[in-house]
DNA sequence: TTGGATAGTCAACAAGACTGACTTAAAAAG
DNA sequence: CTTTTTAAGTCAGTCTTGTTGACTATCCAA
């Protein structure tokens, strides 16, 4: 009964018994939510024969335009062999543009060509919308608390590479 | 302005001016956190040989006993090829007992045996671990927008099956 | 009891990740 | 001005995990 209690968790402060059970859900939770929101684009991107890898280039290119292959690959965290094969057919295909770095001429940096905005566009759409939905059912709290343990759950190393927490602190 | 302040969104209600920035920080977000939420039973998995998938099939073996393949199969939403691989694997090293059905014969249940138990623990004790630190952190209300979210992005179809929303809603 | 549907298994193959060794070009250090 | 380091890209081989297709065993209904 007051386990009950507890495993709901409605909004008190019961939240310190946090049994294994409890957790365990939550472990359910990121692995069902996170299958759900990758299922739209996953369909998308067969049609044009890519993977995911391929989505996530997309994505990081879109949001850090000028972006250089090592910053790409410290984001993603694949070794250079694997993200090279994805960014060669994209570039091939005229999606991402490959530019010699201006400083160093070593580096290369990244843009999305307009075909290339095109596709991370519709492939975000789907991804988008579906967020969008989430939020809305969940109300404006429920995204800050859902941000809040999001944020604390990357690796310590890696948030400041995340865009998105700049200045979304609350304290 | 106006926009950094709807992109922070403190916990008013200002949560209706979705930018597609703000969406896509959320896609950004569960990138992250998804990947920091594998990263400590992937390490551990290495050492035993196996992979992601025994990961999925010892969880939820060890929250639902007595699954049968199928049942199985419909949760991973894998092939009934792909998830056997695995199983067969985990049975010859004695991680899963599978017995013969008793009403049906044709079908097989599930269950850890005490190395199975004690794996599956030692994976989830990472993730546990993990999570009960982002909970704490996070607050007992950030906890609970967390699941609301998260619950809200998983396929509508999926909801059935996953264990941890029964008696969980708030309404 | 015959035939179809269901549960699970076996085999071969493909995608996408990984490691390791290497080349090329440019920058930085000596 | 050589030498070393760094950024990027390539080739080859392996591993995990997904796929399809063909198969066995069991149940159930005509």
């Amino acid at each position: 009964m007051s386990r009950r209690f507890a495993a709901t968790a409605p909004r008190g402060e019961q939240l310190l018994f946090l049994t294994d059970d409890q957790l365990r859900n939550g472990i359910e939770l990121m692995f069902f939510a996170y299958r759900g929101f990758t299922a739209d684009p996953d369909l998308l991107l067969e049609d044009y024969g890519y993977g995911r890898a391929h989505h996530r280039a997309l994505h990081f290119v879109n949001r850090r335009p000028g972006l250089t292959v090592n910053a790409l690959l410290d984001i993603l965290g694949v070794t250079k062999q694997s993200l090279n094969r994805v960014l060669r057919q994209l570039v091939e295909d005229g999606l991402i543009d490959s530019r010699v770095g201006e400083t160093d001429r070593r580096q290369r940096n990244l843009f999305l060509t307009e075909s290339g905005k095109a596709l991370e566009r519709s492939l975000s759409e789907s991804q988008r919308t579906r967020m969008r939905k989430a939020y809305m059912e969940a109300g404006p709290e429920a995204v800050h608390g859902f941000r809040t343990v999001l944020e604390q759950m990357i690796d310590p190393d890696m948030r400041p590479r995340v865009l998105g927490l700049v200045g979304d602190g609350d304290d």
